[in-house]
DNA sequence: TGCCTGCATGGCAGAGACTGCCAAACCTCC
DNA sequence: GGAGGTTTGGCAGTCTCTGCCATGCAGGCA
């Protein structure tokens, strides 16, 4: 905001981009601010676009989806998750690298009390728990190379690495639900080790 | 459409039933085959209801959704997977039951070829998998009772049913993308056992 | 036989998400 | 200050899905 109208070759046109992404913001929190007030299926694109003082046309521009407008924040979460596993040490394992990702995932969140409003909103909104499922397996995936890689000393093949993949993230979904359940009760990832032992026991 | 004219009290009221249900069948048959042949999100309703004979708002009366036009076998899938783990006995754990439940719900298809088919509609077209995972999710919940009493007494508690039933279902997932990966080679049963081998290592 | 009730269907209008097209406004660079 | 590219808004249109009302068809009753 302060830098770039001068030392001009900076980043190439920065105040346009800064302004772009305001405006992103400014919708996202209004389209989160009705759907958490009044639910997301009674809230309307039009309705979203007026407050936030944009045409329908340019809502769409920005975000190609309403399920988008909660999974703009989701994008980010794939991101992270591919990037920690990415980075985890060679001799990690690939249990061990998806809890690191999940780890990492977790910590997104401005708050538990965001998050349980936020998970809340995905959980008992059908298209939107749809949509979440959705991108999760593609992120699945995104993750699968990645840990065959992993696993190739072992004499691990990848079926058997989309199995693990989809455990983990079968047991993360749990251990969301169960937190879901007891209203943000626990540590998200202590129940996803507890859940995890009870399948591997 | 033979009898039913005649002894009246069979079961009351069956040429009715009778013609619904061959309206909805010849509904159905048309969908998938213009489904398969130009893909899901390139045919409209309106097209299935011409090519079907009848109206867009008799159709949408029989199944509620375009969804349903595929979801109308997995909903009889989602009956049979809780009837079979109901069915077994006391003694049954829970990984045997829900072994079973997969195995009777993999006997519903016609022929591997229809499964392999059906499971490549809903695999690739975005849309179709999110209701997919949804309803699944769905009957993941429905289970979770039923399984909770099978396990008491070892002392397991709900929040590991759970983790334990997404497991399940999530190895089944793995088992089909790798069935489908491979055109349909090999029993999609032993994929799944070879993949909760793997995790349960 | 004529009327009346119950149910299934069809057609119509409309909401809501989403897209393509065109013109106006805008910023940036010269 | 003007040229050129980018962003925005408005409009019309598609497609799914819903509510409403009229029509048609079967059976029951006088």
């Amino acid at each position: 905001m302060t830098q770039g109208t001068q030392g001009k070759g900076a980043t190439t046109s920065t105040l346009w981009d800064r302004t772009r992404q305001l405006a992103a913001q400014e919708i996202l929190q209004t389209a989160l601010r009705l759907f958490t007030q009044q639910g997301y299926d009674e809230t309307t694109i039009a309705q979203i676009a007026r407050e936030a003082g944009v045409s329908q046309r340019t809502l769409f521009r920005y975000f190609g989806t309403k399920e988008d407008l909660i999974g703009g924040s989701q994008e980010r979460f794939v991101t992270l998750l591919t990037d920690t596993v990415r980075k985890q040490p060679v001799d990690v394992g690939a249990w061990e690298a998806l809890r690191a990702a999940f780890k990492a995932a977790l910590s997104l969140h401005a708050s538990p009390e965001q998050a349980l409003e936020r998970f809340r909103l995905v959980h008992h909104t059908d298209s939107l728990r749809a949509a979440y499922l959705g991108k999760r397996v593609r992120c699945q995936e995104e993750l699968l190379p990645l840990l065959e890689a992993r696993l190739a000393p072992s004499g691990t093949d990848r079926r058997q690495v989309r199995a693990i993949v989809a455990t983990a993230f079968a047991c993360f979904d749990a251990a969301t639900a169960t937190w879901l359940e007891g209203n943000g009760q626990g540590d998200i990832l202590d129940l996803y080790d507890q859940g995890l032992a009870a399948v591997r026991s």
